[in-house]
DNA sequence: CGTGCAATTGAAAGTACTCAAGCCACGTGG
DNA sequence: CCACGTGGCTTGAGTACTTTCAATTGCACG
């Protein structure tokens, strides 16, 4: 896993979401400099230049596009390790909050790609965070395509607890309208969904931001064919 | 019209879905070979192991999902010069099916790979393609999370007419069917909107397979706010 | 001139959304 | 210490949009 400049990062379990991974050993972190947000906190805004390309050392991260009308895309959820801001071709393509109080690394883009360009082995590594960020997107473009509320809901609990590496009291890390402007659906329906699923048992939410599974299979069956049956 | 091979391919506006590119003048083409579809025919399947990187010559490729309840969603459209099945760790993550009849450039894997490696021009390229398919693939996500059936359609609509660079007789090159299953809609859903549109000038249809838009800021408006408003 | 598949249309049902109100935890100030 | 205000979450009622199911039409082909 991803080891990071700072060791807590990792080990805290203060970082919900997980990782990937960054630019290892190499150490073009020499002239990367950290900056922190408080919660909330904008890092950059679509459409501004990408002078930087971002790592996640601490906190959790959001990256979204906002429509004329004010409905949010959230892109996607970025957690201690994981580089982002990364595929910029000239400007940001998305805004980047802090969810959390977070500390960000700051590459220089040209150092970067400069780097890339001399070691293999980094480059190796960059091409495959693109490839699995190419993946995610895509596994996201089935969901929002083709799957009902309820198994995005259990799809998104899944991977949250996957990323926690628990079962127990797994944090919602984000708020709920968070969550519905990734799942393309309303906070509204979030919300329902969730009590359904506390109703049917799949989930315990002893508070709104903690949930637990008791029984991992049914969670399982959700996400796969668990509605439309009738 | 579709031509081929050929330096045609890209100026004819033959190839209805166009853009981008492949190893340019780098001549990893040598030990490439030409692979033909029929129509229909399937190039890989889903976890397939991927030993190859495809380039399309001529015609039309598809990539989709399958979901257990046969659902499907489409990832993509592929048009002449454009590359595909590049982005797979190992395995294949979609099937490919040839949309009209094609010609595809077979690259074995690892020689691309390496040629990469091995130039840092090539590279750059690569990277460039990768980004940029990551980029569309975000914009997909805005489009099947925050986007109604209306602005879904006439966002469809404008991607073929930029691509065949022309606002009259364009082309469907694809089914009802592979259009909903790209919008995340059903075929019904699909026509009833294009016939909704045609109701509203906003395009006209000699035919099935054709379209023309009479008026593009109509059709630009549709996309944006154009409905929503009551 | 059938046959068959693709596209279109209609009617009914369902899902998720909108708007609106209620709830709850928490922090502030009286 | 408790009333009050705030923000995030939850619930309810009604509606709008899409889907589902079921025909029907259109068109290419033998």
């Amino acid at each position: 896993m991803t080891a990071l400049v700072n060791p807590d990062a990792m080990q805290s379990g203060a970082a919900p979401i997980t990782i990937h991974n960054s630019f290892g050993k190499h150490d073009a972190a020499s002239n990367a400099n950290i900056r922190r947000l408080k919660a909330g906190e904008t890092l950059y805004v679509e459409g501004d230049s990408a002078p930087y390309c971002f790592q996640v050392v601490d906190g959790v991260m959001k990256e979204y596009n906002t429509l004329e009308d004010g409905r949010r895309q959230v892109a996607d959820f970025y957690g201690s390790g994981e580089l982002f801001g990364i595929s910029e071709l000239n400007e940001h393509l998305h805004t980047a909050e802090a969810i959390t109080e977070c500390a960000i690394r700051c590459y220089p883009r040209d150092a970067y790609l400069k780097a890339i360009a001399g070691s293999p082995e980094l480059s190796e590594q960059f091409l495959d965070t693109l490839m699995t960020r190419l993946h995610r997107a895509r596994e996201r473009i089935v969901m929002l395509g083709r799957m009902s509320a309820v198994q995005r809901v259990a799809t998104f609990l899944q991977r949250l607890s996957d990323e926690q590496d628990t079962i127990d009291n797994v944090q919602f890390v984000m708020s709920r309208q968070d969550i519905a402007d990734h799942l393309g659906l309303t906070i509204e329906t979030v919300c329902r969904v969730l009590t359904e699923f506390k109703k049917k048992h799949i989930i315990e939410m002893p508070s709104a931001r903690l949930f637990s599974v008791p029984n991992i299979d049914i969670l399982d069956d959700t996400v796969h064919g668990g509605d439309r049956v009738h």
